[in-house]
This record gives C-alpha cells, sequence and structure tokens, in this order.
DNA sequence: GCGGATTTGTACGTATGTATG
DNA sequence: GCATACATACGTACAAATCCG
C-alpha cells in the first residue's frame, strides 16, 4: 500500500492514507483507528513510523489519542 | 542535568531547559542551538530524546530548524 | 481486588538518505 | 570528495494506563 520508494515520506504517506478514510466517512468521528500493532502489520511499517504518522494526524486535528486506550476520530 | 527518574519525561525536561536558556537571553534569535550530537553527549540522553525535545520547541515556536544545517533560536 | 492481555508512552540503539559547507 | 547535521526508518525493551475475566 505504501511506497518505500516515494519521494514521500512513509509516515506521510499513511498519514494521508488515513485522513482520507476519515474525509470520506470510511472512519467516523468517534471511532477508534485500528491499534498501531495492526497498522504496523498492515501496511508492513515500524511502529515508529506508525507513531509518527499518527502524530501527523493528532496534529492537523483529525484523531484524539488516549494512552492505553486508543486512537480515534475526532468529533466534528 | 535531566534527571532520568523524574515523571517528566527526558525529552520534556531537555526542551524546558532549552526554553529557559532562550528566554533568559541566553541563546538569542538568530543563533543556532548546540547540535543533536551535542546536546545528546552533554545531556546524556539517546539522538531520539533529543529530537523529540526539539520537536517540542519547533511546535512552541521557540526555534526553527532546517536540514543539515541546524536548528536556530526563532526571531522575535 | 488481582492478574493477564492490550495499547499507547518513553527511551534506547543502528543504518541510511539528503542537504549544506 | 569529505565532514557535519538533520530526516527517515528500522529494531528492541520496558513503563504506564486501561480493560476484562
Amino acid at each position: 500500500m505504501t511506497n518505500p520508494l516515494s519521494a514521500v515520506p512513509l509516515y506521510q504517506q499513511l498519514a494521508d492514507l488515513l485522513a482520507g478514510q476519515i474525509e470520506r466517512g470510511e472512519l467516523r468521528p468517534g471511532q477508534p483507528l485500528p491499534s498501531e500493532l495492526h497498522l504496523q502489520q498492515t501496511y508492513d511499517v515500524s511502529r515508529g513510523t506508525v507513531r509518527v504518522a499518527m502524530r501527523v494526524l493528532r496534529e492537523s486535528g483529525l484523531v484524539v489519542t488516549v494512552q492505553a486506550r486508543g486512537s480515534f476520530v475526532a468529533e466534528r
């Protein structure tokens, strides 16, 4: 899914991919995103890359993360 | 200098420490901060921890980072 | 209330790429 | 070409918080 050879960093590709799912309503407000482990296995990237992608999404206000619970699509 | 046993994360302690130097004028606008390598050796933390601290400072608008040049105290 | 499983948080290390001087 | 410095990406380990039986 993600392309390691692209000039776009993997973490950005993953963030874009998830942002797209949110914007298209495939992931709805309040709904949990897949866990870091799930994302890392699904897209074959390291957990660190997943975490950076999640940070990008948090900074753009798309998701909210709670320790030991998960990340959720932000309301509104 | 930083305290690994504190409840405050190392990266936050380092960010606070550098922010203090900036706010006290020990580091002035436009002036470069020590390199990641220097900071990691000076405070005996990993480069990853230094990078997270620098990210905190960037997000708070205190510093500006330029790849291959360094991080600088933000103007104003 | 306890213990284990799950999930995110912190911290470390290493390797390689990119840009600057 | 070489050295320096930040960027990306991988890995590991353990801590902290939550959830569930």
